[in-house]
DNA sequence: AAGATTAGTTAGCATAGCTAACAATATTTA
DNA sequence: TAAATATTGTTAGCTATGCTAACTAATCTT
């Protein structure tokens, strides 16, 4: 295996780093979860939500491989979204099993809203930072996005 | 106000990293919590086990504290920890009404065990990085931690 | 001693995750 | 074509985590 020579190189600074950004993560999404509940919806409802505003309509198993998790508990997102009237159902001709969910117009005006107070909030933190640590971020950001994409 | 002059000038930087730094973390943590599972315990729980582990013991107050969660969830945080055996209550001589929550042995190994399972998920994916990647998510990470502990 | 404050719990609600089991529809195959 | 199989989505029921409101018990203040 050509990786673990190198993984055993430097594996006390890959473990230090997934510690620390595991921790990280959950500290951040604790707090910024409490500015997305302004908005009514929770996390969950609001991450399906953004797929279907910013990747269009889908059916409910694409959304749950999307947001990786099961059918019946996107089953329960799908019917909160719906409730509320952010989201719609539109029946596939093709077949009778499958239904398209679509964001609607208030579904869309309020994944906008609750994304802008989101990163409103988020921002106002990141502001305290130098010009060369905020890009620090950002850089490790998407690097990180990148792994997330590749991840299976 | 001094600061939001500053906002302006780089506001696109900032919400564009707020934007990207909140997906990351989503999904980063939706991947990392199926390890965990296998612990037998949720986040909530080994999170404040965490604490107690690496910060000693303290009262429910301060752990809910310290978790950014209101006490009666921390009451029920810790009862499951109880009784799982992997902490333990110890009264306050002076204090009545006071308790200290307490890892217990089994609770430690249990971390750390699933610490090690965990991070060794997430490393082998970061070793899939370049070593100056890796050096970039580590200075992004640490930098982010600084920004959360003075987050107030 | 009475009243106020503090620490923690209990009760009750909602969201969000899971598995197992089911219904309805399509597809494959005998 | 009829029967078996596969696919899509839902329902039912469990657990875990978050919240607020209301409570108990203990301590502190006046």
């Amino acid at each position: 295996m050509a990786k673990s020579k190198r993984k055993t190189r430097r594996s006390a600074d890959v473990v230090g780093v997934a510690d620390r950004l595991h921790s990280a993560a959950i500290h951040l999404l604790r707090r910024v979860r409490k500015q997305d509940l302004a908005t009514g919806e929770g996390p969950a409802r609001l991450s399906a939500l953004s797929v279907l505003v910013f990747g269009g309509a889908m059916t409910p198993g694409q959304l749950a491989a999307a947001e990786q998790v099961k059918p019946p508990t996107m089953t329960r997102i799908v019917a909160g979204l719906e409730r509320s009237g952010l989201v719609k159902r539109i029946p596939d001709s093709s077949d009778a099993r499958r239904v398209r969910i679509q964001a609607t117009a208030a579904g869309t005006r309020l994944l906008q809203r609750g994304r802008k107070m989101r990163i409103e909030y988020l921002a106002n933190q990141l502001d305290g930072l130098a010009d060369k640590d905020l890009a620090s971020v950002d850089e490790g950001v998407e690097i990180l996005a990148r792994v997330l994409q590749e991840w299976k």
